[in-house]
DNA sequence: GTTTACATTGACGTCAACGTAAACATATGG
DNA sequence: CCATATGTTTACGTTGACGTCAATGTAAAC
């Protein structure tokens, strides 16, 4: 919420479970730009906002060329309108990939729901067969 | 749907357009075991499913080990019922990562969703800016 | 002032997921 | 009979995403 302080390379590994390295890593690859006070990197809240979207967009299986092309998306531009126009035209592709995705995942979690109660099905037989072998 | 043909390397590696190469990777991995006439693979309808699930995993963003052992949930074993609550516990595991993956692409949809709406109305704005202009 | 903790930049290592190339078998049509 | 297509194994190459290590700097704490 603090939209003026600043964190160390240490306090944001520690909050967002990555390495120091990694985010060393990132800038080189030009996803974050950390400012430097001297020779030390200081992240803005800005930053921190990036490295958010770079965490969920791993998660979300992209690559990190993928990820700083997302991020591209989220840095306004506005240079010309039709240089926004291409704009709007990525985000909606992004979208749609996206929303691909989440059927992907709709359809895994059926399947995995469906295999769930199939399994439970199988373990209360069997524990009815073995409360009847248990009497005998 | 033809539960009884069987389908060569070439075949498969078109339909889902992949190489033959990943093919014979995947099974160097046990994650696919066709069946040998002589030298050359052939891949049952179960095969096929399971590249089904494969590739699903992979534009979920798992990687091959953790497809893996997603595929190993698919396959019954049915030994204990002890082993048996133990996939079932697994299922919910996986059923919760992918839950937890769909929030994060509903959060992402939502972002973008909402940097369309902003990029049109800037876009219109300059549109009407540029009418004046052209008026003047 | 010195230890301790954390920072930096290379450079090289590693692991996954294949690609690519070589060298060979099998079969099918012209 | 030979070419072409498709199959095989073995082995090395490649790319992405960091980990690890060395050599060094800096800053707070005691």
């Amino acid at each position: 919420m603090d939209h003026s302080r600043t964190y160390s390379i240490r306090q944001l590994s520690k909050e967002f479970d990555v390495t120091a390295r990694a985010l060393r890593f990132y800038e080189d690859k030009g996803l974050i730009h950390p400012e430097r006070k001297g020779q030390t990197r200081l992240y803005s809240a800005r930053d921190r906002a990036r490295l958010q979207l770079i965490l969920r967009g791993k998660r979300l299986g992209f690559s990190l060329i993928e990820i700083h092309e997302i991020l591209d998306l989220y840095t306004p531009k506005d240079h010309g309108v039709a240089q926004m126009r291409a704009t709007l035209g990525k985000y909606r592709g992004q979208i749609e990939t996206l929303k691909r995705q989440r059927e992907d995942i709709d359809a895994a979690i059926h399947d995995m729901q469906d295999g769930c109660v199939w399994l439970e099905g199988e373990i209360t037989k069997l524990e009815a067969e073995n409360i009847k072998t248990d009497n005998v």
